[in-house]
DNA sequence: ATGAAAGCGCTAACAT
DNA sequence: ATGTTAGCGCTTTCAT
């Protein structure tokens, strides 16, 4: 009697029993088929298939969580200003978890802070209700955040950030080895008067970009002394590129190539440059940091260190889910390599 | 015995039984308390309460939407383009469908296709799996996914858009009302040839709001026969600004105010001005549309409509609620208003 | 006003 | 190889 009214509203959902029913097994074995489990013979296994397929069956989420007690889903975290950011930087890390998290069988949560949290402000609602089996944190955010997840002991996976206290697992990319890379590729095309510019200097991937700019110079026996450094701790934006290049240019350094700590400030800065008249690449060499997809849209295209955002996503995800399973506390690093990409905003003046 | 090594792991989560032995009461009553059902004394009640504080127990989530078939998710989709947008427009929708939803106790949960979408392509996973009780999409997307998830009897509501084909409830910005209020307000300054830039042109909105801004010069007996009209269907962008502000001028028709179908556009035809030594606002004023954040950090700072965002999908969200609970099938259709921010990229010429 | 008990759909021991 | 059964934590009649 009660199957026939569910037979009438085909909308409702086949569930474990109906498959069961119409393959004439136990609601066991359609569990073993699903989840792959057991020796399950050949037949019963095609018999079972062929009832789902009939009866369009999907397992439910929530029966599933109930007893495995996971959640299926992952938590990612960034500051409201990060996710509002201009250029699409931690919004391609997003779509990279929401890619690997679907390969999974995941869903990712999403959740802003604001990057002016204290102790004692409200976490995520996912973290407080355990709605999530582990957390990402994309980008700077205050320490007390941390401080407070901390807390929960719920796995959590830092993206190109690292805290500094304490020790947790992250992926970042190889900001060192980008300033060295950017750098170096200034000074083998003659460059001498090299400029860095850049906010947000007390973010740990920005130093890192700074020392492997002075690393370069002094490597080159070139003038290092910073001087030609123009750095502030607001945020990375366009508008910071062009004040911080005003402000350089108004040293009258005969600057000829400048390294911009991101995309964005780079292009604040060629903003700069074309609003005054000087020439890109002809008269000032441009390079930025990050690769996104205005690059290429801008004239000339800006030569850049490539960050694989996508990739940094998906190694997150796999991080994390390791420790899931594992419930391991080693705080694995993982480095993502970089790699320049010379277009149109550098040149030669050797 | 069991309960004893419960008592132990501390960071497992209270459940319903241990609130309600704390409290010396049963289950029923914990859940009565805490779904604030039927008549419970007072002194029941606070007992209840006490001890769920005391065991900071929240109630699981799995549990419930098991018991009440219904997910407390509400799916998101938009285009990947429009997620990794330079102007955060649909992010910050996005941001207030969040908020709304956090508010009643609902996740949502992010997706993005690809704006070439078509059929037979997989739909977001959470509406197979029917992982969300409604669904919420945002800006432009193509017809074949307003089918594919129509197949699914799911409450959709859709943001800044509108399919063709089919009748949804949707909220929308009142586009005419912004494209007459943008160009009377360059009317008023004594503009006489004023120019419409957009490209999405088969957007919806953008044709209202070009419809706006024919029926103020129409108003105004001001010429409006279409070759100050620089249209295409290309994507809303600064490049796309740009070079639509190049050809216009290439027509030498003296003009002295835009009407920009967007900011990001704008901003394009702002750069395109100032390239070309035409001074904003003395000799061409510019009105955008949207009103986001970098309008005031550009010089000088944009005129625009403002488009209430994050009110947007807070209305979305209610009334995908209404619809989810009362299953009743009226294609509401919320019009959200607009105003205009006058700022200093525009000037009386009278 | 409160409690007992029957599920919701699934997994995983344990039986057979 | 397959079936039986006991929960997972909660809501919700139906008793009391």
């Amino acid at each position: 009697m009660l199957i026939s009214v569910k037979r009438l509203t085909e909308i409702m959902c086949a569930t474990i029993k109906d498959v069961a029913e119409e393959a004439k097994v136990s609601i066991a074995t359609v569990s073993l088929v699903v989840n792959n489990h057991g020796r399950i013979s050949q037949e019963t296994r095609k018999k079972v298939l062929k009832a789902i397929k009939k009866l369009n069956y999907l397992p439910s989420r929530s029966a599933r969580r109930l007893v495995s007690r996971k959640t299926g889903n992952i938590g990612f975290i960034l500051t409201e200003e990060h996710f509002l950011h201009t250029e699409p930087f931690y919004t391609r890390i997003f779509l990279g978890t929401e890619f690997e998290a679907r390969a999974i069988d995941h869903y990712v949560l999403l959740a802003t802070i604001s990057s002016s949290y204290k102790k004692g402000d409200a976490l995520p609602r996912f973290i407080s209700e355990r709605n999530v089996d582990g957390i990402i944190v994309a980008g700077k955010v205050p320490d007390a955040l941390t401080e407070s997840i901390s807390r929960y002991k719920i796995p959590v996976v830092f993206i190109d950030f690292s805290p500094v206290i304490g020790d947790y697992p992250n992926v970042i990319t190889d900001n060192l080895k980008g300033g060295l890379l950017a750098t170096d590729h200034l000074i083998q095309n003659g460059h001498k008067n090299i400029a860095f510019v850049g906010g947000e200097i007390s973010h740990p991937s920005i130093t890192e970009r700074l020392r492997g700019y002075k690393l370069a110079l002094e490597r080159a026996h070139l003038n290092s002394d910073g001087e030609l450094v123009m750095t502030n701790d607001e945020f990375l934006s366009r508008q910071n590129g062009y004040n911080s290049a005003k402000k350089l240019f108004e040293l009258q350094k005969n600057i000829t190539a400048i390294f911009a700590a991101n995309d964005a400030t780079a292009f604040g800065v060629m903003q700069y440059l074309k609003d005054n008249n000087h020439k890109i690449p002809d008269d000032v060499s441009v390079v930025g940091f990050d690769d996104v997809e205005a690059d290429l849209l801008i004239d000339p295209p800006l030569t850049t260190v490539k960050v694989p955002k996508l990739e940094m996503g998906i190694e997150a995800v796999q991080l994390l889910l390791t420790m899931i399973k594992s419930s391991n506390g080693t705080a694995k690093k993982i480095v993502i390599p970089v790699e320049l990409k010379v277009r149109g905003s550098t040149k030669s003046i050797n």
